[in-house]
DNA sequence: TTGTACGCGTTATCAT
DNA sequence: ATGATAACGCGTACAA
């Protein structure tokens, strides 16, 4: 292995003369010196040891990226929406100059450590948090963290990257309604703690009251699978739910509604008109093309790399929780009615 | 930060034995002392510096793990099939108790700065490399380095993991004469070098004279891309390429050019069969659903990683070229004629 | 402008 | 069974 000594020797110079070289510390070395360091360091193709580096200068240039691993499926990276994600975020981060390490996890301890174990400068959390997941990695880790979609309250402040949910809810349903729906149904999982899909459903509920259609509000409760998608496509088209117009709170889902209801005789838009939430590019191959709510995950990614590197240099930060904008696609399942 | 030395002060020990304890060398220590020194690191919740140890050990536990960009598109974990693999090739390593630090690379002296740089123990290329680039990828690192999906040749002696593209194209050609097909084409993207697609074109053809069909064989010279499989899909519509059926050799240009080929008023499978290649996971969700070739991603993934780290143990290594096999996913986009 | 001494947290070696 | 010392490769602080 290559080291500073070796380059040092091979320039007839100390170790730190290379190291300043290295470093940029131009003021401290002359001109000749630097050309003559460099040339050597291209010519035997030095490379620093940044694990040395790391324990030197307590900064190691690594970023922690973990995703939650779920029971459904160990690989996370099959949901087009995480790997999408993450790819930005990934190459974010390395135009910015850093390394990423990433680790799916089951539990918050597992991050903590490996965090530790590293020495990472920060970490981004892809998948959603709880409140108290949120509040023990706060507390354990010394490194800033970032959460990218985990359902913040006001009153906490952790570093947190959303998008405006409510405000799609609303889109969404405001679309339908514009198109002459009034039985608009919201298709989505709610329970008592804060989510984006309680969110969703707040912006579903005031475009309906809106319209002054309080009496059709609707709430289907669903776990937002494909294949769950695929059972109430194929009960509302038995018509055992009663709605022209469905509000599916994700993209898989509602491709998996869209089949159920097809495969019950159901036309899609014709008979059923349905807006998703997420725009996944994998929709991009599915006909009909999926009318939804997209997000710019790119976007999202970058601010989410970029916050963190803000807090990582102690910079100042004006909000600490980022809200990213979202916009109706209108593409082909939505019909006038 | 919580170090040895702060164990070793609390135990009462010294600073090895506390480092004998957490490397399990039980031998060296009493059965007592294992003990209070376990408890205190498990209450203070300490845990080793993972820089500290590779610099001292020459062993990172490291794993990089690299994805070439191309110029289409910055994220390549857009792709589903990159993306899956790479989740499953991340959870084994996970599971093996090493860490998997990313990066998409535009080139390989990239790679070897990486690898330099961290001192990394392995690394697995998810993208297809070209001989030069293994070569001289080999020449460079001191680690242990597989190849995924990068056509290998028999001279050559690189760590690969290959799927068997020959049968691939002999199946999906085999079953379309099967079901009465003659005027079948083969679409992709052929040059001189050696590639996975010229595997599965030699497939194809073996297939086609097996069959007495020579004089059918009809390659299509396309980039197969989504975009140019749906311009592909209109040609046929359009009856300017006489075929019945089509090996399309990927899975989302065989989507596009299923959409192309409907867009002009073809019905598939009806007017004309389609057999793809990969099994995305994506094509569940898109219907007809995909007739198609399908690997399995995740033993793939799986035996990357296993090969990798055997080489890194330095145990015997059976075979340094792994070919996974293949098969036939008989879905809906082949009729019998 | 250049060089020396020391410390970062860990492990290997050798001594006790 | 336990501990002292040196070494891993690099950067900071200070001396020359």
């Amino acid at each position: 292995m290559l080291t500073l000594k070796d380059i040092a020797k091979e320039a007839g110079v100390s170790v730190m003369t290379v190291s300043n070289v290295i470093n940029g510390k131009n003021s401290k070395v002359s001109r000749e010196t630097i050309e003559r360091v460099q040339k050597i360091i291209k010519e035997m193709h030095y490379t620093p040891n940044l694990n040395a580096r790391s324990l030197a200068k307590h900064e190691s240039k690594l970023i922690a990226v973990f995703v939650s691993t779920f029971i459904s499926s160990k690989n996370v990276f099959k949901d087009p929406y995480v790997s999408d994600l993450f790819g930005e975020v990934e190459s974010c981060i390395h135009e910015k100059g850093y390394y990423t390490i990433i680790q799916s996890v089951e539990e918050p301890q597992n991050a903590i450590n490996l965090l530790q174990n590293w020495q990472a400068d920060g970490a981004i959390f892809l998948s959603n948090q709880s409140q108290e997941n949120m509040k023990f990695l706060s507390d354990y880790c010394q490194c800033p963290l970032v959460f990218i979609d985990s359902a913040n309250n006001e009153k906490c402040d952790f570093l947190t990257v959303e998008i405006d949910d409510k405000k799609g809810g609303y889109l969404a349903t405001k679309y339908l309604i514009e198109n002459g729906h009034k039985k608009i149904g919201f298709a989505g999982f709610l329970d008592e703690k804060e989510s984006v899909i309680k969110e969703r459903y707040k912006g579903y509920v005031q475009a309906m009251e809106e319209a002054g259609y309080s009496k059709f509000i609707n709430h289907i409760q669903v776990a937002t699978s494909y294949e769950e998608g695929i059972k109430l496509g194929k009960k509302i088209a038995k018509k055992k739910i009663d709605v022209t117009g469905i509000f599916a709170t994700a993209d898989l889902f509602a491709l998996g509604l869209i089949e159920g209801a097809k495969a019950n005789g159901m036309n899609i838009p014709k008979n059923l008109s349905v807006v998703g939430f997420d725009n996944l590019s994998l929709c991009q191959y599915v006909s009909p093309r999926l009318t939804t709510v997209s997000q710019d995950i790119a976007h999202k990614g970058r601010v989410a790399v970029e916050l963190l590197l803000k807090a990582i240099k102690k910079e100042d930060i004006s909000s600490r929780r980022i809200v990213c904008d979202v916009k109706l696609e209108e593409y082909q399942t939505v019909r006038e009615l």
